[in-house]
DNA sequence: CATGAATGAGAGTTCATTCAT
DNA sequence: GATGAATGAACTCTCATTCAT
């Protein structure tokens, strides 16, 4: 096997076992036996410990990134009379694309969500960018859709926080419950709180 | 020293050491040291590292499931004619008592989303109760509400969850750039989101 | 067994297995074994293996350093009319002491001439002041020696040197040949060939 | 390459190498690297590490092996009447060419001082071996002076001995203040302290 | 009750050496 | 002959926990 798919092994491996055991747990010993190869095989591909763990963080960032700039090119529908429903629709789907990113391997989302919270300033340096690029995928929506009279004056930043964290939390929720998670549903109920907001329509002024 | 004394005054130096460090770098040694005790003594009121993690823990446990109690005697509003910005209001007032009970002590808000996340099963069962015991104030909230016709039919526990992790958030945000964090702003930017929703008014149907 | 006894305690046993197998050879397993305690013992009282090293050669500096004290104080004969024999007879018997002072247990003779050679910045730190010390004090007695015009005007320093470089060389064939050593005749034979010179009397001008 | 002019290749790679870094801090990596070769490929041509090492030194032993064929050639004078100038003089050229060969290249200098002392068996007997030659070209003079009366009657071994270990010394010192060595000096004080002796001439008996 | 000296399992890491290509 | 990926033995060091005083 040649180097970078070797990295590529190694990196695929650690980043099963850091979701299965955390990053305390996990041993080296345990990701080269995943691996099936010796202790000293890693260190020719990995710094250390530490190193192996950011570049699986990295590899996250990357996709994110990847994300980010696809959406960046289809800019939200603003059609001159524009319902409700279309806009709950369109930010259902452009959830579930973004959901279907981080969801995609199991592991990923253990790692982000509980694994790497809390390690070590490089950690947590990786971290907060893939947040950072997360929130900003959502705040340039709802900056254009602002421009657009589309969405209430609030402050992009924050509420993009707020709705990212939301859903966060909804993940959380599901890794915890560790059943299979219904990613249509979620998106739908998210996106209807976040758009419509709580209050019934009866209610006015 | 009397016993029980001495086993909070541990509880509360420890809970120092833990925000400042987080769990795996915090030593007994340090914990001790602040508490200007021996190593051997924090074994005879605490069975072991985890134990003393876990009983901080759960003494934020205790708070949040005082607040619960708290809040549950005070309904919300439903009088006969309910103006958006009543809501609001109401909201706010009650969401910022919710952040100062954790936003109290610096230590606790940090350990809460840092540095007890991704450590162990018993730290994490702790850590979903409190979880848990957050969202079910508001979801309460919502039931009560939703019964009431304030706000419109979504499921309630989803949306407690998407509400608090989208505070969580911003606080966790708030710990990161750790400046002072302006609670007022934070909670009226995250009350309007949640209670309006994104959509301006004019967008219709 | 309390504090700093046990820090003798393996600083002795330290220099018997640094002696007899060298720094790199020798593990903190063998010097813990040596020592009757856990490894985990050992770094309680020194931060690391060369810190145990380093212990052990500084106090070789500190025995030279009062050998020097003690001889200061002690000056070179100077009468009106020094007949040879007397000036040899004094060195020697002033060599004597200063030989007495490092052969005094086997390792430490090791440990300088051998096993601390070429390890480290440190090491070689406290090695040469070691060096220096010994030339030091050869260097003071010629420089007083001088003044009273029992010497020729050679350069001190180079001269001591020269001195020091000799005799170490003689005592660490003596360890190669690892027989005992007849000190005796070895500052005998040193002091005869430093004080007068090869010269045969009978060559003139 | 052809294989031996290969060897000597690596040789010469490896002794810049071991002189720069020492034995234990060399890695065979750095020496393929200095010599532009893959790992693998040394081991084609030395068993392992610590050939290599015996291999560069047993380089240095067969240049002081020649050096002391060419010096038994050249037997010291012994005219009728030797002036203590001429002794001198004709020994401190003898000694300027024994220290130019060891001289001849920095690093050869270090290891023998420095790099090679106290770290093995096989090590220590190739360095004791290298020794002796240069105290046995010594002895050899000084045997020949003693059966024509110039020097004194001392045990030649010990005396050539002294001499050697007393100019290491000095090259020693030099190598550590690493500034360039003015090796005429050098010569001339050795000799001077060696020949005539520390005692001035007005000291009789 | 309080202590802190002693412990030792277990972690990450290095690097000389091998061997299939 | 040349290579360098793979190896794993062996090392140093950490720290929660115990227990005699």
């Amino acid at each position: 096997m040649r180097g970078p798919e070797r990295q590529q092994q190694i990196l695929a491996c650690a980043k099963r076992v850091f979701a299965r055991r955390g990053f305390h747990a996990a041993n080296i010993s345990h990701i080269c036996a995943e691996a099936g190869i010796g202790r000293g095989t890693l260190y020719q591909y990995f710094e250390n410990k530490k190193a192996v763990f950011t570049a699986v963080l990295r590899q996250v960032l990357e996709r994110v990134h990847e994300l980010m700039e696809q959406q960046r090119a289809s800019h939200p529908p603003t059609p001159a009379r524009l319902r409700r429903e279309d806009v709950v629709a369109y930010s259902a789907r452009r959830l579930r694309r973004l959901l279907d990113t981080v969801f995609d391997d199991d592991g990923t989302l253990r790692i982000l969500l509980r694994e790497a919270v809390g390690l070590d300033v490089d950690v947590e340096n990786v971290l907060s960018e893939i947040d950072d690029t997360f929130i900003t995928i959502v705040e340039r929506d709802l900056i254009l859709w602002r421009q657009a009279s589309v969405v209430r004056p609030l402050d992009a930043r924050i509420t993009a926080t707020l709705m990212v964290g939301g859903i966060e939390k909804l993940a959380l929720a599901a890794l915890r419950g560790n059943g299979p998670v219904d990613l249509d549903a979620l998106a739908d109920q998210t996106v209807r709180l976040h758009i419509l907001g709580l209050l019934s329509d009866n209610i006015r002024d």
